[in-house]
DNA sequence: AGGGTGTAGTTCAAATTCGAACAACTAGAA
DNA sequence: TTCTAGTTGTTCGAATTTGAACTACACCCT
């Protein structure tokens, strides 16, 4: 852990505007939803990928993994979803443990109500600054980095991961 | 607020792939400053800031609109890292009801002994990933959309905004 | 000087998030 | 079959964040 690797002058350009850019946008985005539609980013999220699902269903722990979200954020999050009538609770068929998040179609109708609104606030304020080139390459860039960490190990949302071997994890305060 | 301009495949890869790689690296980086140090990533870029401003110290609002936090959020962490022993507050001599945070040299000793192993996640998980191409492309599209971010108006944390003229803010239910 | 308008920070209640603990169920080995 | 380990989703408490309301002060105009 010594002689720290220092980020360069470019680098840290780069991560210091990456996470101004991100928060800036996350305030955007849920200032937008909030007022158009009264929904969370979050929410937003969970309808999307349910909406791009199969069968507009998809299991709990799957869709916690999908949004990037903790299972019992996600827990909380389809609950509100559920009181608003834009998703329903089934137990899965083939696993009697398992719980299905259904979007309903007051759901996707909400969905299609909202989405313009957010597609104008990405666009806006993301997309249409871009030249087809930095397009490119911010796609490249953002699924490359979220590959290798969905690969990495140490997710806090995953398995207990009992200590084997060399149990390094957790460093002294 | 007609035919909207969906997203091309492409925008939307870029756009879900920068989403979710947000999330993940959020959760990384907490992760290891929790583990590492017992800061949250809020509290570490607060930390930061400080130490990049002359006499390490700060006017409350300034700092908030640094790190992209409301005023009252910057109010409750400064607590907590003033509680910690790492920021201290100070009355602003040029305007009686200014509050300036300045990073004690316990915080400067604690931001030292954090910034390695931050700054090894940023690496690990950003910014060695890139090509140097992808790294000045990075740069670019952060810096151009913090920039118009910061320029358009409608932040909530700013000022009221009084309406004037045509006033057509939050739309109905 | 006197007033009115705007700004700086804090306080407050509400909403959201996480991790740990927990209960129910599944699946592979003996 | 029976036992044991691993999964699944929820519950719980703690921490954090936000916007609105509020207090104190600063600045401009007459």
């Amino acid at each position: 852990m010594k002689d720290t690797r220092w980020l360069s002058e470019i680098e840290l350009d780069a991560w210091m505007a990456y996470v101004a850019a991100t928060h800036l946008l996350e305030r955007r985005v849920e200032e937008q939803l909030k007022a158009d539609s009264g929904l969370t980013h979050a929410q937003y999220e969970i309808l999307a990928k349910l909406s791009a699902s199969p069968e507009r269903r998809m299991r709990m722990t799957e869709l916690a993994r999908k949004v990037v979200v903790s299972k019992s954020g996600l827990t909380y999050q389809i609950g509100q979803l559920e009181k608003l009538g834009l998703v329903e609770r089934t137990t899965c068929p083939s696993d009697e443990r398992g719980v299905l998040a259904v979007l309903t179609d007051e759901g996707v109708r909400c969905l299609e109500r909202t989405a313009p609104g957010h597609v104008a606030v990405v666009r806006a304020f993301l997309i249409d600054q871009l030249t087809p080139e930095e397009l490119q390459a911010m796609a490249r860039i953002m699924s490359k980095a979220a590959a290798v960490m969905t690969a990495a190990p140490g997710h806090s949302t995953e398995a207990p991961a009992r200590r084997r071997g060399t149990g390094r994890r957790t460093a002294p305060g």
